[in-house]
RNA sequence: GGCGGUAUCGUCCAGGGGUUAGGACACGUGGUUCUCAACCACGGAACCGGGGUUCGAAUCCCCGUACCGCUACCA
């Protein structure tokens, strides 16, 4: 199996399905994936682009077995450096009159093209230069005239390929124009060199877009004029946004990247493209990337185009993150946590105060990036906002009165002696339910609703603890801020 | 225009000649908790239309419709 990407821009999340198909593919059967660049469009393509594509690639853990970083028996992998292959094996299509010179200029294309549609006839290349002799051909490339290679589509048959997702499709052979398949700029296009590289890469399944299903038939036929087997197809349907036209970027974020920076889990993001056309049965859904490559089956892979959902994938990632581990879910945190302003630098000490007030989060969000403004209140905490907030409470200045009196001078609270300060107050004051803890939220986290106080007063306490730490702003404890809001009210 | 593809709840995915057409997300209601969230329970919600085949069609066939793709010296 291959992904091969052209290193244009971003990876798409369309690509990504495209390549995680190919991946759950091979290991599921024990293949082999190969990473192959596609750059011969030298306008468009950058190295950063590439560089970016693999590093989203390892980010989804999507890993390859061979490809332009790792080498592997076939290289290279990069379609620029394979330009002689190309050459020769163009030089041998022409030799068996399978392939001419065409020495049509863009803009007569292009007249004959608008002709053809203002006709109502399919505008395919009128095949003139196919008329040439070779001893015409030789003369004018030998006078200098630019010309690209075309491949002689056999008149008048039906080219017949079986598609592991869709079953036998079919087309006919007059509908195909003589198609390009090196530039007269001497760079092979993209029909021809995908079939050089499949065949001589000895890719056994192509699964890719279903945006090259008419391409398909074309290349069936350099596989027959070049001597190889055609591998098997696949043809995925696309990704849409939910008004059902192509996912794009005015449906917000379409590449990896741009799920990573929004705060997505690999892991999320991988198991909701897999559920994007795909089913492990049995109704699970939840499923790491291993055990569905184990159950993956191309052939139960939809038909019909998908809506990408974001919702869904809210949720999946909301799954991720409760299962992930503390420690990890902290480093993950990090940098939202830093550009958030809830730390200072990504320190030893900075974490240990992440730590302490993520599970307020963990649960409650739906992604990474929104943490920050979940745990906000525990640093920006306003003492006379707080007081004015307490003061509108009916029970609220005799509650928190109360509640800083317990508490004083009992150091950090965790969960159980919070729980056991709060039954005190409740004997002190005969208040209870919410018009005994509302007031308490409200001097401590300044917040009218927010995390369960159970978890939030230690966590509270936890970061005041640490407050004066590498990378980390020191915020009050719990005893001083009711000190100081019982003081103001 | 031509060619190709596709069609089950709002969305994703099951199912498939006879089923109360199933699950998940989202949504609604209720429960629980100090509030929001989370969690739990319950609920509403679909076989594109028309013909045909058949005792019986959502399922098989044909047509139509809609949507998508291709129709480049881009990939």
């Amino acid at each position: 199996m291959r992904f091969a990407p052209s290193p244009t821009g971003l990876l798409h999340v369309g690509n990504a399905r495209t390549a995680l198909f190919n991946w759950l593919l091979a290991r599921g059967q024990g293949g082999t994936f190969i990473l192959r660049v596609e750059d011969t469009d030298t306008e468009r393509s950058t190295r950063e682009s590439e560089a970016g594509i693999r590093e989203d690639l390892h980010w989804l853990g999507l890993t390859w077995d061979e490809g332009p970083d790792l080498g592997g028996p076939c290289p290279p992998y990069r379609q620029s450096e394979r330009l002689e292959l190309y050459a020769s094996y163009s030089r041998d299509l022409i030799a068996a009159g399978q392939a001419y010179y065409c020495f049509c200029s863009a803009e007569q294309l292009e007249q004959e093209r608008a002709a053809a549609l203002a006709s109502g006839a399919p505008p395919k290349y009128s095949g003139r230069c196919r008329q040439l002799t070779p001893a015409e051909s030789d003369a004018r490339r030998a006078a200098g005239e630019p010309a690209a290679i075309r491949f002689a589509v056999p008149p008048d048959r039906t080219v017949t390929f079986p598609d592991l997702v869709r079953g036998d499709v079919s087309f006919h052979t007059s509908v195909i124009g003589d198609p390009v398949i090196v530039r007269s700029d001497g760079g092979p296009a993209y029909n021809f060199a995908v079939v050089v590289d499949d065949a001589l890469m000895r890719v056994t399944h192509v699964i890719r877009g279903e945006d090259h299903i008419s391409n398909t038939p074309r290349q069936v036929l350099m596989y027959e004029a070049l001597g190889f087997v055609p591998p098997i197809f696949a043809h995925l349907s696309l990704v849409l946004g939910p008004d059902h036209a192509p996912l794009s970027k005015r449906h917000g974020a379409t590449s990896v990247s741009e799920f990573r920076a929004r705060g997505y889990l690999p892991e999320a993001l991988v198991n909701y493209l897999a559920l994007l056309g795909w089913s492990p049965g049995e109704g699970e859904e939840l499923l790491p990337a291993g055990e569905m490559a184990r159950r993956f089956d191309v052939t139960r892979v939809s038909h019909s185009a998908a809506v990408f959902d974001t919702g869904k994938l809210a949720w999946i990632n909301r799954h991720y993150m409760k299962q992930s581990e503390p420690a990890r879910l902290v480093a993950l945190a990090m940098p939202w946590c830093v550009s958030g302003g809830l730390v200072t630098a990504d320190t030893a000490a900075a974490r240990d105060v992440v730590g302490a007030v993520l599970p307020m989060a963990i649960g409650a969000v739906d992604r990474l990036d929104e943490i920050p403004s979940r745990v906000a209140f525990v640093f920006r905490w306003d003492a006379a906002e707080a007081a004015r907030r307490v003061a509108a409470e009916p029970d609220g200045p005799r509650v928190v009165a109360a509640f800083a009196e317990v508490i004083a001078g009992r150091g950090p609270l965790t969960r159980e002696t919070f729980r056991a300060a709060a039954t005190r107050v409740r004997e002190l004051t005969g208040v209870k339910g919410r018009a005994l803890f509302h007031p308490i939220r409200v001097a401590v986290t300044g917040l009218e609703s927010g995390p369960e106080l159970d978890l939030a007063i230690p966590a509270i306490d936890r970061v005041a603890s640490l407050c004066h730490a590498d990378g980390v702003s020191p915020v009050p404890s719990c005893a001083t801020r009711a000190q100081i809001v019982n003081s103001k009210s």
